[in-house]
DNA sequence: TCGTGTTATTAACACGAGTTAACAGTCTAA
DNA sequence: TTAGACTGTTAACTCGTGTTAATAACACGA
């Protein structure tokens, strides 16, 4: 004999109450007063049947499939060396989990965008979504902004008042350089940690320029390189960078992942961290504590940064009025040790300064 | 007015055909012959309308939810210094996105285990399983082989033959250690990944042993420690193996982001990679291609196991026999440069042995 | 006894598909 | 001409729950 469904009529059966009276006291409708002895027997009944309600059937009925979407565009190599995931991911299940509801990963080709979120949104998988791309092209964005399902953006898409949850990239850029300028250096290298069209990346030269030119000194253009996400592409650019014979005592690297890349080809050329130039990185992966020598770095908590995405989601879904639609998440400078002031960096021979 | 809902009867209407044709069309049914100008009309029509089958209604209809679960049973700080995850999700991603399938991650706590797996099972979120935790509870595994799903284990769980995919734990840390014994060393220090009762550690000091062994020296336990995961514990077992002041000239690492601990724990001490101390590791994260100097290691192909582990589930749940109820992917060395021979090591005086 | 509220409970419909079994319609063979 | 086989199509039921509108049960004062 194999075991049976278990529905909502066979607790009602036990219990000797209708169906309708099962739900009501299971999902504690408000309204209606249903006297205690009654609530108890229904508890009763469903705890020794074991009784799990059929996720599908609550969603057809309720319209609400309580899960929400982790949407993500980049390419499966990109996300598989996205040093953030585990960190999103943790932050999300920590809300998910407490608020009782699911969290479904979704990867959305580039290509496919305008159609797929407009898919997502009318199979109803998923109630609301939490957008994961730097990036958009117009078109999709269009389409982006007329489906019916509620969307929080981590990060931020240029032309769009959707709901968003973000640091403040170019501050961030700021108080990292001028970390920098603090301790001496005035030759300062900045690598991107992705493509200019990002708005990460463009907001984060912005901040690099404007605290170098707060402080007098006219940013140089062929000082600063875009890499692309994976550490290999940090590799690159720093070895360009070295090759290219510009000047520099030090240099910020806008993603600990890239200076991952970059402390590579740094380590290959002999150059030595912080003696001869000094790194300040962006993000705090777990690696920057552990490199060698530990990162000086802006620290991005994506775990908290998840978690308020996923609360101002829930929100949104709950009816309630969500004041701000762009939040901003503070970073905070981590102090370690690839950072040293100007004058010990003239050991540094071959970067010494003329004047 | 606000868009309506578009459903199969609509799609039935405008195309002139009843709502069960358009089902069989739209699912391509076998067994019954419907003329292809049937099935344009009706594919025009859905085009037309945009139609787009509810999830919930589908998943209720056709007792399928055509979603998959990744579970996880490590806790949130566990899962955000995991490094593996992205890798697997990507592996997952893949196939998943092919056989248009869903993904959904899931989170159990290591108390709650008996329960949600049978919770998840019954209330019919999710067709199968991956389940990605290297241990579990005797209670709880007993309950798991009862849970009417179909589950496939990344990983090993022992005294239970449920569909697993796995590498050869045992073998893997052979050729590492093997390769260290080539080199020449003879006195080599071992830091697991994770405690004795994870099975994959377990598997892998075995293979430590073993290759020790099989080359006439006997096993040092005072030699083996074990950490727990994340890099913070490679870098305290590192401390205290340093200052044990037991004497090794290389070390085998269970985990790269454990090394990468240890990594820190080296350099602070004034060691150098592999002059002093050669170092293997266990896994090739990102990293390590990336370290100071970069790591020798195994590799393991999470994202290739990912997707194995999804090839078996999806072949289960179309019914298909799988062969082998657990499947072995190849492991690699990957010579990088923080191994040397033992005659180098010389030159790291404290360490030098005896004879 | 009869209204008149007030509770407590439920019958009945909705949700949007998949699927079975039966129905017309056409074609072949006797 | 008719029985039988085959084709294309659909009416009707199913999946398991949420929810509204109506009903039954009960207490109360007149």
């Amino acid at each position: 004999m194999p075991k049976k469904r278990i529905t909502s009529q066979d607790v009602a059966n036990l219990a000797g109450v209708s169906r309708t009276t099962v739900s009501f006291v299971l999902n504690d409708v408000k309204g209606l007063n249903i006297p205690q002895p009654t609530r108890q027997k229904v508890h009763d009944a469903a705890n020794k049947l074991g009784y799990i309600p059929n996720a599908a059937a609550q969603a057809l009925a309720s319209r609400r499939t309580r899960a929400l979407g982790l949407v993500m565009t980049r390419s499966p190599h990109y996300i598989s060396t996205d040093a953030f995931l585990p960190q999103i991911i943790a932050g999300l299940m920590d809300v998910v989990k407490e608020r009782k509801l699911r969290l479904l990963i979704e990867y959305v080709e580039m290509a496919h965008q305008d159609r797929a979120y407009h898919e997502l949104a009318r199979a109803k998988h998923i109630d609301g979504m939490i957008l994961l791309t730097p990036r958009i092209d117009d078109n999709a964005l269009k389409k982006l902004e007329q489906v019916d399902i509620p969307t929080v953006i981590m990060g931020e898409i240029i032309g769009t008042n959707l709901y968003s949850v973000d640091i403040d990239n170019r501050l961030a850029a700021v108080k990292a350089v001028q970390y920098l300028l603090e301790l001496g250096h005035r030759q300062i290298a900045c690598i991107l940690n992705a493509p200019p069209s990002y708005s990460s990346a463009a907001a984060r030269v912005m901040g690099y320029k404007d605290a170098l030119i707060s402080a007098g000194i006219p940013p140089n253009e062929k000082l600063i390189l875009y890499a692309d996400f994976d550490p290999q592409s940090g590799y690159d650019r720093m070895k360009s960078l070295l090759a290219s014979q510009q000047k520099f005592t030090a240099i910020f690297i806008a993603s600990d992942n890239i200076a991952m890349g970059a402390y590579a080809a740094l380590h290959e050329a002999g150059m030595r961290i912080p003696e001869d130039v000094s790194v300040i990185g962006f993000d705090d992966i777990p690696w920057a504590e552990y490199g060698n020598p530990p990162l000086t770095t802006v620290r991005l908590d994506a775990q908290e940064l998840a978690r308020k995405a996923c609360f101002v989601l829930t929100d949104l879904l709950n009816g309630k009025e969500v004041s701000q639609k762009r939040q901003i998440l503070d970073t905070e400078l981590v102090i370690r040790q690839s950072c040293t002031s100007y004058k010990h960096s003239l050991k540094g021979g071959e970067l010494l300064q003329k004047t």
